[in-house]
DNA sequence: CTGTTAGCGCTTTCAT
DNA sequence: ATGAAAGCGCTAACAG
């Protein structure tokens, strides 16, 4: 008999059924060894009880728990929620279910303790494996698989998939030289992430490469929040020898350079290009539509969640995964909207005698990146850069 | 000693700090009656070996796991991305962490079951509470405190919160009578989900109190995807008499809507009002700007997870809280942009001689509800109705 | 103040 | 094919 009120436990099951209680967790397990009358009957006092087994308990005593763990840093930038997004459709056809974690806007600080943290009590507990989305650590203290998206840390010593940021840095760079600019603009990320370094160190080397100087005042500072976009936009607006294109290191920041643009009455592209970085959905809805970089995100997770399985299936059979350290890299790609144009000659200025454009620095020329560009549209998969 | 590799456990701590296991455990509660001195060493020991407890083993025992659950349907539509993201805001600086499951996008039927299972597996287990959002069923068989968000059907059995959708859907329907339009159509939302049969009801009221005549062919099916937007507005285009607005269930439809208008070469809003339902950040940057109402989801969540948490303490006091079944229905607001105008006098078509305006419906002028919008984007708290 | 002793709900040998 | 019993890591009485 179902204890009165409280949710029926194995024992009630296992009562009801007039068998042990090992019997019913046969047949929760789907082992073989049950009597085809037993299982049928057990399976149906489950079903009339509205059993569910507690993910805890179970969780302690079995390896695996079929469910795997996302630990992220807060959702308040576009970037965590395509990775939840991406996660939950990629999840969706497994057999396995997502529990998420986020810990609130926590400083840098100590958000490697947090994570550190989650993981241990996650892992092995009620999850078979955990994604960590940006860590802040260089190694988890776990005994369960563990792959990292775009990891923050040089020499890290856990599995991570993250995407090409230098690469995907240097095509927008070589696009916008390949335009004719010669002073761009870059607001930088948060620097103590990996992602945002290697998209500076793609900036830097593009203009080294062009033969052009790295003026200071053409690097200003970011978050990646929009109104780090807004102030270096005056800041930039405010110059002698203002920039004639922007590369902001993440779209949320574009943006907010392009919303700072149209106040000041400063239009682009017509006077100024702006080029963003991720792709977010805003990008190709804001006016104009913005260029960016599209990380692909999607193949991202699902590459995660795949070596995660992987790493996963292969601790229960007992061998270390060879794997369990693989770094894996993904290509990411220029999507050319419409926020980008040569820039107009100043007549208020002496013309600086260049070549008739700067040097491109990437493989490909500009408009072999504009057709690339065009296919997307249509879902077509055109890697720029490996 | 710390067992070589695995994580250690309370008995490693213990054994390390030279104490029982129950007096380590006092000290992971911080419980009062331990001698400063030994606090201090087991305190020690904890850091010194990165020990944290399991999430599993400590939610069996003990009855507060310090964590709530969030239970959600797929994260396709941004309604439940901006759900998450709320709550992962409102979660911060409370002493909660919070994690989030979601199912993949199955369908209706079996979604109800998974929600249940989850329920359970997660509530008295890992979780100390969980708020469901857009639950499928009408009541959940939980010991645990259990809000839901936007509940489905009308008898539920938990305690809830949503927003005012026929409220809502009153004051757009006043907005485009106000403004002069006479034929609106409307792009449905999916039939079980109460929130759109409320809208609905909200649409055909403004409908019948202006003395109109509700003309079928004027309301399409959608299934909240700005596809569904897409299909309804050809249907539209296609009519002999085509509406003048189109009053879409969400913004994601309404977005759609605007979409296959400018494919069509109709101007938005010169020849075709547009309004839709949620604000989503997209409806700001939509262009034309899109007309919306905001349904408040940060306030609706934070209202949930303070029912919730009161629940909770409530629980945990032993009785039984009076708020256990309480529904709530928060104020939602219309948020003017540039999708609507009056509607072009039609010289085609004979004039159907009508009063000046349609009777506007709701207690406030349109002029009025404009004033309230336009309060909005300093920030302004004008709910429109209660 | 601290240690001992029972379990929480489940899986898993080991018997039968 | 099934049951009994021993824990998983932890907390909560109950002793001392």
């Amino acid at each position: 008999m179902p204890r009165s009120r409280s949710a029926p436990t194995i024992h009630d099951v296992a009562a009801a059924a007039e068998v042990s209680v090992s019997t019913v967790s046969r047949v929760l397990n789907a082992k073989e060894d049950v009597a085809a009358a037993t299982f049928a009957r057990v399976q149906g006092v489950i079903e009339a009880l509205g059993y569910e087994s507690s993910m805890a308990a179970r969780g302690m005593r079995s390896s695996s728990t079929q469910v795997i763990g996302l630990i992220m840093p807060d959702m308040d930038h576009s970037y965590g929620i395509e990775v939840i997004k991406a996660a939950s459709r990629v999840i969706t056809g497994t057999a396995y279910d997502l529990v998420a974690m986020t810990c609130g806007s926590k400083h840098h600080a100590e958000r490697g303790r947090w994570q550190q943290q989650r993981v241990r009590r996650l892992n092995g507990t009620i999850t078979d494996g955990v994604i960590v989305v940006v860590p802040d650590v260089a190694s988890f203290d776990t005994d369960y698989p563990l792959v990292a998206i775009d990891r923050m840390v040089a020499g890290a010593t856990y599995a991570s998939v993250s995407s090409d940021n230098q690469g995907g840095a240097l095509a927008v760079m070589a696009y916008l030289l390949g335009l004719g600019h010669t002073r761009i603009g870059y607001v930088d990320g948060l620097e103590f992430l990996e992602s945002a370094a290697h998209r500076r160190a793609g900036y830097l080397a593009a203009l080294e490469a062009a033969g052009l100087p790295v003026d200071p005042s053409l690097i200003q500072p970011g978050d990646f929040k929009r109104s780090a976009g807004r102030v270096a936009m005056r800041h930039f607006a405010a110059l002698a020898d203002p920039p004639t294109a922007i590369f902001a290191c993440n779209d949320d920041m574009a943006l907010g350079v392009m919303e700072e643009a149209q106040l000041l009455g400063i239009k682009v592209p017509e006077a100024l290009s702006v080029v963003g970085y991720d792709n977010v959905p805003e990008a190709a809805n804001a006016r104009p539509a913005l260029t960016s970089v599209d990380q692909g995100i999607e193949p991202m997770v699902q590459m995660a969640i795949e070596l995660l399985l992987e790493l996963i299936s292969g601790r229960e059979r007992g061998g270390d995964s060879a794997r369990m350290q693989e770094q894996i890299k993904m290509p990411s790609r220029l999507v050319v909207r419409d926020s980008c144009m040569t820039p107009a000659p100043r007549p208020d200025r002496q013309m600086p005698s260049r070549k008739a454009t700067a040097k491109p620095v990437a493989a490909q020329p500009a408009t072999a990146q504009q057709a690339t560009a065009k296919s997307i549209k249509k879902g077509g998969e055109a890697p720029l850069h490996a």
